[in-house]
DNA sequence: TAGATTGTTAATCGATTAACAATC
DNA sequence: TAGATTGTTAATCGATTAACAATC
């Protein structure tokens, strides 16, 4: 029924942006050691429609089986597939300042599969530095350090006027993926992936339904 | 036309979710001095539909005047105003290890409006400790703490294990507003609102992205 | 006034949900 | 087999875009 998977049918965004919730929900499900799931449960646990959880699931493959449902430990392996987090990443982080010391810090919040590569900033007084076990090096020396190095993916952590340059450096240096912290959404060429995380406007929408309230006619 | 704004007809989350990046924008736009805005000139600059720009600041007002556009500054005030950022919030961190530091350092990135008042951590290791210019608190002096100090949102930087115990102590010391950096979505109840930051979703999805040129047929 | 641009309705598009036949 | 649950189509819902009358 199902031959020819991957689909390549054009994934919709919302399906995407669910696949690490999906994926976050496999790894509580293996924690617990539960064997089997079905997309009721999933449904009832995740918040998620039922049909809503099938359809999204075989945008990539029939994983399920009638009757049973699926296997936790093999839908894990497959989201962990879809994700490309079935591998290793060397990363280089730019901007020693406060989100970047933070990053190197919280580098372990990267639980696996992601290497800090090397740091860089273009601050003279900080390049030399140790930064954790990192030495910080002067983003001139970026570009060599990638094309000797393996790093797949570059975490802007600079000021938001210096994000754009950044991203470019990046992409010179040949970096396939761009994690960008800083408040502006950075373009990279085609083939370059970015995802712009926008800390800033997670805490406005907070404020934002803190206030609706308020603004909501009295009972 | 539109005589009692603001509507409170349910305002679209994908609306909501917009509003950040309307406020970016008219910050820079403020910042280059320009006093007046088209929705067409937004819409080339924000890659978003004209139609839609309109449509979208209309759930909250009619702000423009046809003929003429937007005025930059009155904008970027009722965007401040609807987001319910034209007021200070005081904060407190729950959690003072990797990502609880991070923005403590990085509060400069909370620009202005957000007053971090208390640093907490249920290690005693770390209670008493300095953590840049705050003395680490024990967990358990949190709800004397917040009703004794205005208090509005707790960050939640404790990891995935507690962090729904620490946001319904967050609710029971009397927070408005729940940031969670924990990778799970905690709940609060009804009249609390949460926003779960999930930083490890979006490098997945960078992954994701980084992988799928990978999975696509060669042309 | 003429030109420009909004506010708003109508048309389109896409995503979610319901339903059910297929099948383990 | 009977029961359960998937995979998938059809129906619904909501969000985006186009179009244009209103109006500055």
């Amino acid at each position: 029924m199902n031959p020819e998977f991957p689909h390549d049918d054009k994934i919709p965004e919302a399906v995407i942006r669910r696949l690490p919730k999906y994926y976050r929900y496999l790894q509580e499900m293996s924690r617990r050691n539960e064997s089997r799931i079905s997309s009721s449960k999933m449904s009832r646990d995740m918040g998620l429609n039922a049909s809503q959880i099938r359809r999204d699931l075989n945008c990539f493959g029939g994983f399920g089986q009638q009757g049973y449902g699926y296997s936790v430990s093999k839908l894990l392996e497959e989201v962990s597939k879809i994700l490309g987090i079935d591998r290793r990443y060397g990363v280089v982080i730019v901007g020693a300042g406060n989100i970047g010391q933070a990053l190197i810090r919280y580098s372990k919040f990267i639980e696996q599969g992601f290497d800090i590569k090397g740091v860089f900033d273009i601050d003279q007084k900080k390049v030399g530095s140790l930064m954790d076990s990192f030495v910080v090096q002067h983003v001139d020396t970026l570009d060599t350090f990638a094309h000797k190095t393996n790093v797949d993916i570059g975490i802007i952590c600079v000021p938001r006027i210096a994000a754009q340059q950044t991203a470019d450096m990046l992409v010179m240096a040949g970096v396939e993926g761009v994690w960008n912290f800083a408040p502006i959404d950075v373009q990279a060429r085609k083939g370059v992936s970015v995802e712009n995380v926008h800390l800033n406007d997670s805490l406005y929408v907070l404020c934002y339904r803190m206030t609706e309230g308020d603004r909501l006619p009295p009972l």
